[in-house]
DNA sequence: CTGAAAGCGCTTACAG
DNA sequence: CTGAAAGCGCTTACAG
């Protein structure tokens, strides 16, 4: 009954008899006996869990990518030590540096890490994973929405619905989501016809921003027939400037929103946006760091897009024919890099 | 330079030469030397860490209490393992032992997490908090919501608008929550004037059973005055039941929720309910912890409550007086235990 | 099939 | 002020 034994019941190595197989598992259910993680991981070199590093841990957006994580992590029967980095490289740094040797992988969203931030600060033989966010160099595999063709997918609606002057209100120009969102929107009006013309306003994804861009919208000699807004909150807020001028919704103008909140569905008229699968980009990315942890350090990396979901509703005008169809898959595809 | 001394300067320990320090922490920098966590945890016995058990980690509720749960733990500088427990008591029995020799303490919110299931399956020298679990015995501290107070408060206030007919729907009958409040509504209506009686019907949290509800409600000969639901979802679902229905509100009939969800004061009209600070009770509960962690064994365990709030707004007929108010701190109070 | 021994990477008395 | 050594609790070749 040495602990070598001991240690082998317990892994299921076999090479044991029956006998004191039986034996050891009866004194293991008596004592209580859990094995030290902290010393098996340092032993084995394995951890078992995952460390997560999002920009924060609560709100909408990112409990649905909690969420998707955590799915698939009890699937493969992984922990997770999740960290909420607010804001700062600095704070970056220190979550990335705490995190050696309590993990064997990285999943990570944050604006300072790219591929070169990572090899600076994380052991560059624990495999990372990046969501959403610009990837610079093919080092890492990355996981992103694909918030440029939703974009463009809601302005080749509104196009087609017969708008020809949308406005665009832009989300904080540090945020990946919202340039991107940006970027399909200027993309689209260029493509979608020589009459549709680039009119983009500041907002922050607040809800007041919402509110101020529209009352200046209302200013305007010649008002757009569409505002397209870069997030659900911020077409909130523009919704009640509308509402406050007696602005009819889609009547005077249409107005779109981007994320699918669940308040989009409740307000009136239920707001016409584009969804994006959080669960499912947290999920897809668990798994590929899942992946990448077993596989050798070799493999080639990827950057996967997640498709978003153009969601038709009663605020742009559409026909009810065609809110009959409600949801469109727009966007999706693979990229396969170094 | 032996492993000993760079340990010492690592750890700020002092008695070091200024020269070997410096040099010490030139290599550190330049070879990007990170202590190893599980090696550090193994021989200190010490993680900083704290091991977080919720029912899910994800939406509005879960994700409310993480949020003060990371702020705390970020204050302090600890680190959070997270898991989310689904339903099941085995699933818990895994989760709390894969976390032995990974955290320093454990906060626990969970049905089947009382004292006697602790004390079986956590090792007892690692200290364990509960969060608004049914608390049995006095060996863990607790920090609860004052669900009961809630419930309470508003009977009073449903009771002070006017209404006689105060109509409960209940939530799970397994859920804490639900029937603590379930509990303040029957303690109320018992306390508040021999003409009220006790009127409850079942339900289950979500927006269906509030419908349902609402349905079997108007068959009635006699109608409630005033309905109150568990939850803030099950009163929507008793709301669009009365739309449906034509029944207004609050002129036919006053509604009440509870939890102050976002979308309660966007509906039509406003919906008066009882506000639970998730993320309070999440810091306290940590802030409970960690205290917990540093303390002797025999340090005594306590009972908290975490206030609620009374939120009232158009739903319940209140005037416009009692609505500027509009909100009243009801409840909280701090009991000590052993 | 079983056990003695080394090693995982740290920290911390204990000598010097 | 500094280093050699033991120890934290496991796992895993290596002998037997």
């Amino acid at each position: 009954m040495s602990t070598a034994t001991v240690s082998r019941v317990i892994n299921g190595h076999g090479n044991v008899t029956h006998a004191t197989r039986t034996r050891i598992l009866r004194v293991v259910e008596r004592m209580r006996y859990v094995p030290d993680s902290a010393a098996r991981s340092l032993s084995t070199g394995l951890t078992n869990t995952i460390g997560v590093l999002l920009p924060d841990l609560y709100g909408e957006y990112f409990s649905e990518i909690i969420r998707g994580i955590d799915q698939a992590a009890r699937r493969r029967g992984l922990h997770l030590l999740l960290s909420g980095v607010h804001g700062s490289a600095a704070e970056a740094v220190l979550a990335i540096r705490a995190l050696k040797g309590r993990v064997d992988g990285l999943l990570i969203m944050s604006p300072y890490a790219d591929s070169a931030f990572l090899a600076d600060h994380f052991a560059d033989d624990t495999p990372a994973v990046l969501m959403n966010s610009p990837v610079r160099g093919n080092s890492h595999s990355s996981f992103c929405l694909d918030n440029r063709g939703g974009a463009r997918a809601m302005v080749r609606h509104l196009a087609q619905v017969g708008h020809r002057r949308i406005a665009f209100i832009a989300g904080p120009q540090n945020n990946f989501d919202a340039t991107e969102r940006l970027a399909g929107y200027c993309e689209a009006i260029a493509e979608f016809g020589p009459d549709l013309k680039e009119f983009v306003l500041p907002g922050d994804f607040s809800e007041e921003s919402g509110y101020r861009a529209a009352q200046r919208l209302l200013t305007l000699d010649e008002r757009p027939e569409a505002v397209f807004a870069a997030n659900d909150m911020t077409a909130l807020g523009c919704l009640h400037a509308l509402n406050e001028a007696r602005v009819a919704v889609p009547g005077d103008v249409a107005l779109a929103g981007f994320d699918d909140i669940p308040l989009a569905r409740f307000v009136s008229p239920p707001l016409t946006t584009v969804r994006v699968p959080m669960a499912e980009l947290g999920a897809r990315a668990l798994d590929g760091i899942a992946a990448a942890v077993g596989a050798p350090a070799a493999t080639p990396t990827s950057t996967q897009t997640v498709a978003t979901t153009l969601v038709i509703r009663a605020s742009c005008g559409a026909s009810a024919q065609l809110r009959a169809v409600d949801e469109l898959t727009v966007s999706g595809s693979d990229a396969a890099g170094n």
